[in-house]
RNA sequence: UGGGAUGUAGCCAAGGGGUAAGGCACGGGACUUUGACUCCCGCAUUCGAAGGUUCAAAUCCUUCCAUCCCAG
């Protein structure tokens, strides 16, 4: 009977997960990550009590502090702006699972993520332009040509095997884009039981199991600022940030802001000036602290530079691989060209203007379902 | 001080006797494991002030006030 760890979070889909998995007749240990406090220990401790699993906290404040507060600030002092999610995704909840596990002696490590995990053959990126039908594109069970799905998958991490991330079920909470920087060793340990479902589904099945976190709302925000004031968490960790003008991009003064930390960039709200039509945040200027805007028009790009890249699905990108790229999360995938440069950087032709890509976000592409990688957004290349 | 023009919400701005459009900004909500975007809702009992005409005035009349422009 193989073993699984799952990341329980005191939410609902964490515990559907874990109820799934034991269903499935995996033996089932709970933990919860403690990052800074604000977890709801007694719930999931009650869903594992239900569940007849096991349940324990590992204190990862530490971890999480060094790791994602800390890049989190500073990456909002470079005028960037940063995804933590992403981060800790990566470094800190699957690294941590993933230790505990071998500390433990699990075969697998768990998440309520709603995405798909795959054991593959090595696959050929170029076969995807070439519209073989053997490629996997949706990552659904029984398409695999031999290789089954994550739950039911016996020999992960063979030679030549690659773990490949696929979208959820359901597109509409797909969160694929939260987990791009996970790696081989990482992936292929874990277990995604929801990826086959839509969120409706989960919460049936959080009925039916009759789970006491059914009806727990979905988690939002940021998780370590729990009144969202993400400006304010800041400036209470490094001070009150230099104020500067709000200009637009031919030097005009239109009025003043309080911290670059406060704007992104695409940003409407809260800039306090009335042209009479909407102005966005189109730069920061990180040199004369300044915040620049314009109109939406001036907002489109036809090429970013990403930096700091991890791939999933292959090894190397074949030169000008026609891909979707996701600029931010929950946004429509633009077509665009990807060209591998040195040094983990890739840039990204659009085929289409895309609309504000932000420094500091994650542009993530894909082949159809399958998430072939992703890095973080360095700006417009010139 | 003469001559001209203009005063409608935080900003811009329709309306020129019949009971205050719209945009921007702002506030609230929805959406959302980041930040944003987007969407929805709200936002002048009152038109610079005071009088007057009228069944009815932001609209017409009078006076005053304020601002801007041109002269000197």
């Amino acid at each position: 009977m193989k073993s699984v760890l799952v990341a329980m979070s005191g939410g609902v889909d964490s515990s559907v997960a874990a109820a799934l998995l034991s269903e499935q007749g995996y033996t089932c240990h709970g933990v919860m990550l403690i990052m800074h406090g604000y977890e709801n220990t007694a719930d999931a401790a009650a869903v594992c009590a239900q569940l007849n699993m096991s349940f324990y906290t590992v204190d990862a404040q530490e971890r999480f502090h060094s790791c994602i507060i800390n890049d989190f600030i500073s990456s909002y002092k470079d005028g960037e702006t940063p995804n933590p999610c992403v981060r800790c995704n990566n470094e800190v909840k699957l690294s941590l699972l993933l230790d505990e596990a071998d500390r433990l002696g699990f075969d697998y490590i768990a998440t309520g993520h709603y995405a798909r995990v795959v054991r593959a053959k090595e696959i050929n990126l170029l076969s995807a332009c070439a519209e073989d039908e053997s490629f996997p594109r949706s990552g659904s069970r029984g398409e695999m040509d031999g290789d089954k799905i994550s739950c039911t998958d016996e020999g992960f991490g063979g030679k030549g095997k690659r773990s490949l991330l696929f979208k959820g079920k359901d597109k509409m909470k797909d969160q694929s884009y939260m987990l791009y920087r996970l790696s081989q060793e990482q992936l292929g340990r874990l277990l995604l039981p929801l990826g086959d479902f839509d969120k409706g589904e989960v919460r049936r099945l959080a009925g039916r199991f009759d789970l006491t976190t059914a009806d727990r709302d979905d988690s939002q925000d940021l998780c370590f600022v729990p009144d969202g004031d993400y400006a304010a968490y800041i400036e209470r960790e490094i001070g009150k940030q230099k104020p500067g003008a709000i200009v637009t991009e031919q030097g005009e003064i239109l009025g003043t802001h309080n911290g670059l930390i406060n704007y992104t960039v695409g940003q409407r709200k809260g800039l306090g000036v009335a042209l009479g039509e909407p102005y966005y945040v189109i730069r920061k200027d990180k040199e004369r602290n300044e915040i620049v805007l314009g109109k939406e028009e001036d907002m489109f790009t036809d090429s970013i530079r990403l930096r700091d890249i991890n791939l999933v699905a292959a090894g190397e990108i074949p030169a000008d691989l026609e891909v979707d790229v996701q600029t931010r999360y929950r946004a429509p995938a633009v077509r665009g060209r990807l060209r591998q440069m040195s040094g983990g950087i890739i840039d990204i032709a659009f085929n289409k203007t895309e609309k504000a890509p932000a420094p500091g976000q994650s542009a993530v592409f894909y082949l159809g379902d399958l998430l072939v990688g992703g890095g973080i957004v360095e700006g417009k290349i010139d």
